[in-house]
DNA sequence: TCTACTTGCGCAAACGATTGTTCAGATCGC
DNA sequence: GCGATCTGAACAATCGTTTGCGCAAGTAGA
């Protein structure tokens, strides 16, 4: 591993005494080959005694394959999408393949960063997570005939991988109709996009499902911060005249936001008000009080998505889109019977 | 972008009528080249109607310079090194270098995670990220020769960037001391890392410099996780004769569990005890109630640390160590004065 | 007008692998 | 014993750049 002279297979080559190109055979090539088991041993033994690692670089520029995935994530302190960068990563490692990473800002669109990716960098593909649908961004991908991947959301038919969010909302909502609730609010997150309108199916589907009314004034979008949580839940308290008896955020953040907006307001979790969240990371348990939630597979996620985008560079007709399935829940503190005086 | 032919440096000469030694003075030479003024502006042209993007592979292949860092870091899903990253990210963007990742496992000793990077893949330097200090991959690298930055924490002159944990700690007990408390507890990380030192010689130093005594029954060691801040906490509350009127946390993960026992306890938070933690991150206003923090930089905290590694690399003799100060205190709910009786 | 620079650019050799082709020697059938 | 076949390994081209060197033309000085 030493710096000023790298070992590269002419040196291999010399030391086991055959050419470069038998070298590359036994190290590097295809299993099929005609080589002498002599030989064979004395490259072998002369590459390990070299410490012998290949060059990666000269590799791809013959090969024209990179075993590199270029990621681009709108926000790594998110935790849907840090989970998910780890569960790419490992699913990568597995199968030889590195991860080079790009942040996009969401707002400042920049089709740059996957052309730097995939131009300059020759990635073998890209893992596209995105909070919105970018048909644009598709468009051009399918064009440039670069095998993706999108996370976190999926469009018409290109490849994907998803959460089965529907699910999600509605089993939020199951439970929170298990433990009595009759008057179930959703704070959305945005309701136009992909993740957003599966919620919103979910959470509808489920009241119906229990034979109560669909009441639009009990959703409220909050985007996906903090504070558009507790300002949703603010929106929520003054206009809603019975008031709700439990909520299902969208996520944790708002999650977190719509709690902090109820004890503002003095009104207690979950004696007063439930609050139940989709998807679950190490914060749930840390706010007060801790949150139930439903659990999603956000590292498979990353995960799946790293393996079909893998089969799709590797030639494998796949199956392109997936939805993987909430885990169950987590059933914390956050959660309660409604008061007794609600009926 | 089209894939099956991509645009080489042939193809802008041949466009040019010039070989493509030129093309390449003026595509990816340095400034200071002979070339007539007529030619560079058919080659420019030229490389513009033909949409051409040079192959990064192939410039690294013959230059040994890939413009490219290595970060290693030992969990994605925790704040300090999200935030890390994305400061990495961007500050590496900004001069030209990408980033790839690679996950190390702190259980697993793996040492292949960095010759894989620095070996095969040929990235110009790595960023190393990681809980504890690790003697041995620092031997290794220096060995190497390959440039290398640790992030958030030091060890003896090899170039660092870290927290400045010993003043975020001292600024955090003198907020309490400025408050009216005389009795503060530290929950700490863990004692004998580099930033459990720092964290204690900080609250150590406060604490003297008010003329107060260094109780070590106050310091209760919790790891990084929200169960053992808890667990901290509880020992704390049945240790401890009279209890203390605050507590230092050493980090948010640790400060909310710290909370959450004492919730359990029926304990008050702030008016019987006050928390304070360190770190800042939205989470920190997520909890309840709300956690006054001392922020620290964890971003620039990246941004500088690879900042520093690309200076190393393009040979420049650089201030090694970096102890980035804290930026203040984010005083939420957490904090009070202590409660009359406890004077 | 002749030498001596300067200028602008092309030639060709790398960088470190992969891979189609060639070629010498061994093996085989007859 | 001789041509045909097979085997194992070397030869050489190639991927797309960068870069040292040399060469022709132009310019200047004497």
């Amino acid at each position: 591993m030493s710096r000023d002279h790298r070992v590269s297979l002419k040196d291999v080559a010399k030391l086991a005494g055959v050419d470069v190109s038998t070298a590359s055979r036994i190290l590097g090539g295809k299993p099929g080959q005609r080589i002498s088991e002599e030989a064979r041993a004395r490259i072998l033994e002369a590459a390990k005694s070299l410490q012998y690692q290949p060059n990666a670089l000269a590799r791809a520029l013959r090969t024209a394959r990179t075993f590199t995935l270029g990621l681009v994530v709108p926000q790594f302190d998110n935790p849907v999408f840090s989970l998910a960068i780890r569960g790419a990563e490992a699913a990568a490692a597995r199968r030889g393949y590195s991860i080079l990473i790009a942040h996009r800002d969401p707002d400042h669109i920049d089709a740059g960063t996957y052309e730097r990716l995939a131009g300059t960098h020759r990635v073998d593909g890209l893992l596209a997570a995105s909070l919105d649908d970018d048909r644009n961004l598709i468009e051009d991908l399918k064009a440039a005939q670069i095998p993706f991947v999108l996370m976190n959301r999926s469009v018409g038919t290109s490849p994907s991988v998803a959460l089965d969010t529907e699910s999600a909302a509605r089993i939020g909502v199951e439970h929170l109709l298990a433990l009595g609730h009759r008057r179930v609010a959703h704070i959305a997150g945005r309701l136009e996009g992909f993740n957003g309108q599966a919620r919103l199916a979910g959470y509808y589907g489920a009241l119906q499902a229990a034979g109560l009314p669909a009441d639009p004034s009990l959703v409220e979008p909050a985007g996906y911060s903090v504070e558009g949580g507790a300002e949703a839940m603010r929106r929520l308290l003054t206009r809603c005249a019975p008031l709700p008896t439990a909520v299902l955020a969208a996520t944790l953040v708002s999650a977190t936001g719509a709690i902090a907006a109820l004890h503002e307001a003095g009104i207690s979790v979950p004696r007063q008000i439930s609050v139940i969240a989709i998807h679950d990371a190490p914060i749930a348990a840390m706010v007060y009080p801790a949150l139930t939630t439903v659990r999603t597979p956000l590292e498979a996620m990353g995960a799946s998505a790293a393996e079909l985008l893998i089969d799709l560079i590797e030639g494998g007709t796949p199956e392109a889109v997936r939805l993987l399935p909430p885990s169950g829940l987590s059933i914390r503190k956050s959660t309660a019977p409604p008061p007794l005086d609600s009926a």
